[in-house]
DNA sequence: CTCCGTGCAAATACTTTGCAAAGCG
DNA sequence: CGCTTTGCAAAGTATTTGCACGGAG
């Protein structure tokens, strides 16, 4: 039996700013984002919308990126790069993982495998220059 | 100019706890690995040290599991495998990622890729058969 | 004597949670 | 009206930091 669920406006605001982006936010800034349309929403409902969002599988978490975790509107599978420079999380058009590497491990270690992520970490193109300026 | 560094005997124990498994620990469980031999050891110390490895490159993160973050001592490339049940983290032998991958999108992207990790996500062993129980 | 390394405790930073009030159907 | 959602503030957890002391050369 799946758990009613009441219409929010504030829920879909918060899953709809996630999906209108790409820069993969944390939850302060979904929660700056919506602030000044809805003056009275709280961090904490933020929070607890993203974890409810990420468990029923509508949203997705990229990881922790220095110290925040970092969200994902676009729930189709796709690679990340994470620029070690600004903590910039990008999305990497391509598909790099070679073919039926999840069925593969899943045989040969006893393993259930549900996803496989590919995460490239480098500099990002502004941070390159920045560097570049630097020296 | 580098910065001498005094030998220590918990630095160095610090760095074989992390070197002599594979259970990729956090910092809390390199302290009380170590607390037994050294009582006045403080988790303050092994944040500091773990940091300090993470930056030289003598030890590499595998990211941060369900809250913590996990330290791996091996730091040649190697493929990781998630457990979203007990959280546990395995290494995973094998080369998953297309040739030239890394090459492929700092060229497309204008990015400088430093690395790539790969990290399966799902169920392990144990925690297949515990749910096989519950079913 | 001069640094580096450390214990300890306080401070941070992010996230979660308890509770009472407000909202939806 | 019953159950969900929220604001608010307090609590929780992991990690970082300031400071004074201890040790090695």
């Amino acid at each position: 039996m799946e758990k009613k669920q009441n219409f929010s406006r504030k829920r879909e605001a918060i899953l709809n700013a996630l999906r209108s982006t790409t820069i993969h936010p944390t939850a302060e800034w979904v929660y700056q984002k919506l602030k000044p349309e809805y003056p009275d929403l709280s961090l904490g409902t933020v929070y607890r919308n993203l974890a409810q969002f990420k468990q029923s599988g509508a949203i997705i978490s990229v990881g922790v990126v220095n110290g925040q975790e970092r969200y994902d509107g676009n729930t189709h599978p796709h690679t990340h790069f994470i620029c070690s420079g600004c903590g910039a999380v990008l999305d990497v058009p391509g598909e790099y993982v070679r073919e039926n590497s999840a069925t593969l491990v899943s045989e040969t270690y006893h393993l259930e495998v549900d996803s496989c992520d590919v995460v490239f970490h480098g500099l990002c193109t502004q941070c390159i220059e920045k560097q570049q300026i630097k020296n």
